[in-house]
DNA sequence: GAGTGGTCTAGACCACTCG
DNA sequence: GAGTGGTCTAGACCACTCG
């Protein structure tokens, strides 16, 4: 770990296995984090960087790139760049695993099974999962809460090569991406899809709220590593008590909005 | 534009505006979507790429780098890059505006002004817009139209120096980013915050929906390249009509789920 | 014109994967 | 061990912004 001494001092070299340009940013976010640079101040030339942390430029230039990419920073060509704020993400892990986004906040997860079961993909869920019609799947059915108050409908489907791996979980008290991270299958990209659908009478029921109450839907198809679909889940969230935010970058997003 | 001959041609050089890796990049992502790489071959090697586009490594690296942000290609350090598909990515200029979303789906934007004032900012609209509190500022409120059918109701507050330039626009019928564009204001970033909220009577009187309907709310805070506030707008979409999808790719992505 | 960030090159060494 | 992508440096020139 490098600091940012006022004048340059031993020049820090790879003695981790962390590159120069990852310790660079990271130093430059703690400060941003710290307060040391607040938003809207400008952030030092590169020049002042290549001899504060006794780096080459390149190395310099990447490291601020990664800034820019998860939106700390931002300005243009001629002008001293300018800082935003604090950076704004999160793990895909987090993102996926209800349990370990309430437990991030200091929550505790709870959840109940509605049902879980094998069966017969249809049309959908075969198209979804890549699979054909007909193919052995597993459908999960649960109400997710955190300390107590639930905020979430899943229905899940998983391939029967997925869904085995779960047949003899508590699923109930378990996280299905931590239980089946220990068998070796992780999520390791994703594609949702948010619109927002009315409480039909069993949601409604399920999470405790008036009939037809806006409801935050996501659909989520998950792949591994290999782009094997790992699951298709239909997500809703009470539309009041939950939000889902998205730092859009320059130039391309990877948020595009759709007609139905 | 430079193509990728097998054999190494003329070494393009800038002669246009358009930065050499940019023109490596977009080529390769021509070819991605003209199926010369299909999704799961190996991509050329950085040597190979070297030798075809006739430019220096961190050229071809700075290419790639923009393949891997957009999700073309994955992969990593000792083997092959892999091709992933067609970049799954919407500019954020089309994301922003709907009238050029429209557009591009091929129907007829339209639109109505339901009101357009200056004002005083109230403590949340100076906080979202970084102003003190009372600053001048411009509400625009709007429904908006594709081929006539209403799916959108737009209220937006702008800072008065932005608000100024569209005083006397016809903002029934233009684009308030075209407009704003042409007078040399973009928005370069922006934060999306996405939910679910019932519509009110009013929300369903103006999009001729049912009283109490789903609809998908985009909060969204709009910066010039320079990081200035360019607006701050509360969409509401009919929850029915459309969705937003989100490609993450591996680690950290730039969508945070939150408590409200 | 001075200072800034953006582009591009050439070359070195390293870490990882694969046959 | 050969080939791959990842890191890092040094130096050149360019485009843009600002006082």
């Amino acid at each position: 770990m490098i600091a940012a001494p006022p004048v340059a001092a031993d020049p820090p070299r790879r003695t981790s296995g962390t590159p120069l340009h990852q310790q660079v940013a990271d130093a430059l976010r703690r400060q941003i984090a710290a307060g040391v640079f607040r938003p809207g101040d400008p952030l030092p030339s590169e020049y002042d960087l290549v001899q504060r942390f006794g780096v080459s430029r390149g190395t310099i230039r990447q490291a601020r790139a990664a800034l820019r990419a998860d939106g700390s920073i931002g300005g243009s060509q001629g002008r001293k760049l300018v800082v935003r704020g604090v950076p704004f993400t999160q793990p895909l892990g987090e993102l996926v695993s209800f349990t370990s986004w309430v437990r991030s906040l200091g929550k505790e997860p709870g959840g109940r099974v509605v049902s879980f079961a094998r069966g017969g993909a249809g049309e959908d869920t075969a198209a979804a999962l890549g699979l054909p019609v007909g193919s052995l799947i597993w459908r999960l059915n649960r109400v997710r809460s955190a300390d107590g108050e639930p905020l979430l409908i899943e229905r899940t489907v998983f391939p029967e090569a997925i869904g085995v791996l779960l047949a003899d979980v508590d699923l109930g008290q378990q996280s299905v991406y931590e239980q089946l991270a220990r068998r070796g299958v992780t999520v390791a990209t994703a594609r949702h899809l948010l619109d927002a659908v009315d409480a039909t009478p069993a949601d409604a029921r399920l999470l405790g709220i008036p009939n037809g109450s806006a409801l935050l839907r996501v659909q989520r198809h998950g792949f591994d590593a290999g782009g094997r679909p790992v699951e298709w889940s239909d997500d809703r969230y009470r539309g009041d008590r939950l939000n889902f935010a998205i730092e859009n970058r320059a130039g391309d997003t990877g948020l595009v909005r759709q007609l139905a």
